[in-house]
DNA sequence: AGCTATTGCGAGCAGTTACTCGCATTCAAC
DNA sequence: GTTGAATGCGAGTAACTGCTCGCAATAGCT
């Protein structure tokens, strides 16, 4: 923010530029999101977007930290309710509040689609550490169920495969595959993978032969 | 291609152009891939690029395809060689061989951390469209020890956790994880997805109770 | 009303981009 | 050697980008 804004109508201008900038978003890509569009989308001077916001990157993390925010509290509570329920459950419960929120705006759906590039945004990067965080926490709590052997590494598999999944199903126009069905599978994908870690290293007790895993298998 | 190079110059002008292409974006970066660099880089005039490629895009498509041809023979004889091992084993195999090409040469690197700018091209569409039908191929191969109740939904996971993750992978300046350690990670995350779909339907045995939808799983 | 800081304006700049077109050079066939 | 086609050239164009700066309008205060 170049200049804070201190009277009612300097306020209203930058919530109205962060709109126009959605807007703009939306209907052109993120790809055609420029300075003069949103200026002349918001039906106001380019000069006065750049009294509020230094340069465009400036607007554009303002975006993403207003929806970062968003996505957080959100995960954040769906991951409290879940947090002893099982890896397939968690799993499915927080995409599926990441679908209601992502696909609740278009403009969080088009940012979505280009996760790849703001990726490296602090808003984002700091979006992504707290999951993968979240994600540690979860396993080290449970470490009698879920025996991970490499957890770096298996945090940033399982980070990056539903990131990117889900971020893949977004950025198609005419998905083949109900967001049911996904959600699904992702969720049945990490499932498997942090049981299968849990039998191949059962906790002090008789070695299981051959599907431990459903007399485990706890849910909720 | 603009006009089909008859003489021997213009085939070579079609050769040190891609060359030139391929030094600049290893030097400048995809993203600062211009067709006046490439012919700078190529001591060439630009009028000589439109020459032979009708846009810039023609230019980088002729590139992709170039790489994709041959990560899909390596990764073809691969999945050849490896037709009848488990899961796991063909998935490590295969991205072994991947990384060793990807690695082998820096533009294939720089490619692919733009792989979600590229994959909506002809050529990558392909190249993925065959992994994707490779893998197919070998779940319905080995329907009798994978069970998988929704096959699209679980090659689309499958797919685009395996792509992406390493895709992201090569992206990282400094990785904190080896490469050794992607792959085991991704190999035992795939392994354990597809041997679960096994367990939980074990062919003409008892039906397991839990889970009631287990009956109506079919989908070869 | 008068005054000052805040706010708003938009033509235009400097830089980059993909791409063109008229002309010069080279090749190959005769 | 002449000729016509193939090849090569690069200054230049048009469009777009992020962004500036001098000036006008307005708000809030006395």
């Amino acid at each position: 923010m170049r200049k804070q804004p201190v009277q009612q109508r300097s306020r209203d201008m930058v919530a109205i530029l962060m709109d126009a900038a959605a807007r703009v978003i939306v209907e052109r890509g993120f790809d055609n999101l420029t300075t003069n569009h949103v200026a002349a989308a918001a039906g106001v001077s380019i000069g006065s977007l750049y009294q509020y916001f230094p340069d465009k990157d400036a607007l554009v993390e303002a975006l993403l930290q207003r929806h970062a925010a968003q996505l957080l509290v959100v995960v954040d509570a769906r991951l409290r309710d879940l947090i002893d329920a099982d890896a397939r459950a968690i799993t499915r419960g927080i995409l599926e509040a990441v679908f209601d929120v992502v696909e609740g705006d278009p403009c969080r759906r088009e940012l979505m689609r280009h996760w790849d590039r703001l990726r490296m945004r602090s808003s984002f990067r700091a979006l992504e550490q707290h999951m993968t965080e979240a994600c540690r926490l979860y396993l080290l709590r449970h470490h009698d169920r879920y025996r991970i052997d490499n957890l770096p590494a298996a945090l940033f598999v399982a980070i990056n495969s539903l990131h990117y999944t889900v971020a893949h199903y977004f950025s198609l126009a005419r998905p083949a595959l109900a967001r049911a069905e996904v959600i699904r599978a992702l969720g049945d994908m990490l499932g498997a993978y942090l049981e299968a870690g849990a039998q191949k290293q059962p906790p002090k007790q008789k070695a299981a032969r051959r599907r431990p895993s459903a007399t485990k298998r706890r849910r909720v």
